[in-house]
DNA sequence: CCGCTGCATAGATGGATGTCAAATTAGATG
DNA sequence: CATCTAATTTGACATCCATCTATGCAGCGG
């Protein structure tokens, strides 16, 4: 999926929100609409050096190893983590812009 | 409303996130994980005084009155925003410290 | 080369979800 | 009271999604 050049930081109450990149949100949005999904998410940027390796990440959890693959690669191609092979292991890292960027949709500037 | 006095601000890359914060917050981001809510939100937060009468949010969407009412019960149920009727009206505007807390959420101190 | 382990992919299935048409409630007005 | 409009609720249906088992692929060690 193109990593489609993503406006940065439109805040939520600015300016009227655009059939497609309300569809592009809504992709992200349904990658973190997930309890197992959010939880890696957490452990993955609150790991060590931000990065946490795949074989730490399944035992968490009460699941098939396959089923935290596959809620990995929902991450992935969300744009919210990366991942990269070293050796017999792979580990995964936030996407500090992906983050960066939410953070940004939910500043309320007119809330005084 | 369970109103769950949600934990404020906890970072994503902070303590671990317990599984019940996490189904909570899952919720949360379910309700976002919409194309016509997002617009929806975006449209009563970008309104003239915060809110949008729920008569002016129907035309902008090629969908039907009860699914316009049914994504507006859901961003409802997850505490995004809240709704008055006024006469014959019903005017819905976000809650900000919904909005504050996910901010919070996607702010990577560690990031530097 | 062979087997073992870590991780990903493929296919199947039960449950959740977006949508609509029809019926219902609430306010306003004649 | 009768009726019109605004908004929600209900019930049905098609689609999507989280999960599993089984299989495939890549490194490592004997």
């Amino acid at each position: 999926m193109s990593k489609s050049e993503a406006p940065c930081c439109a805040p939520l109450d600015g300016p009227v929100l655009s059939q497609e990149e309300a569809v592009e949100l809504a992709g992200v949005f349904k990658a973190l609409a997930d309890p197992v999904r959010l939880r890696l998410l957490n452990l993955i940027a609150s790991g060590e050096g931000g990065e946490a390796c795949v074989c730490d990440l399944t035992t968490p959890f009460d699941l098939s190893a396959p089923t935290i693959s596959h809620h990995l690669k929902v991450l992935r191609q969300a744009g919210l983590i990366e991942g990269e092979r070293r050796g017999t292991w792979v580990y995964y890292r936030v996407v500090p812009d992906a983050l960066t960027r939410l953070a940004g949709l939910f500043a309320l500037p007119a809330l005084a």
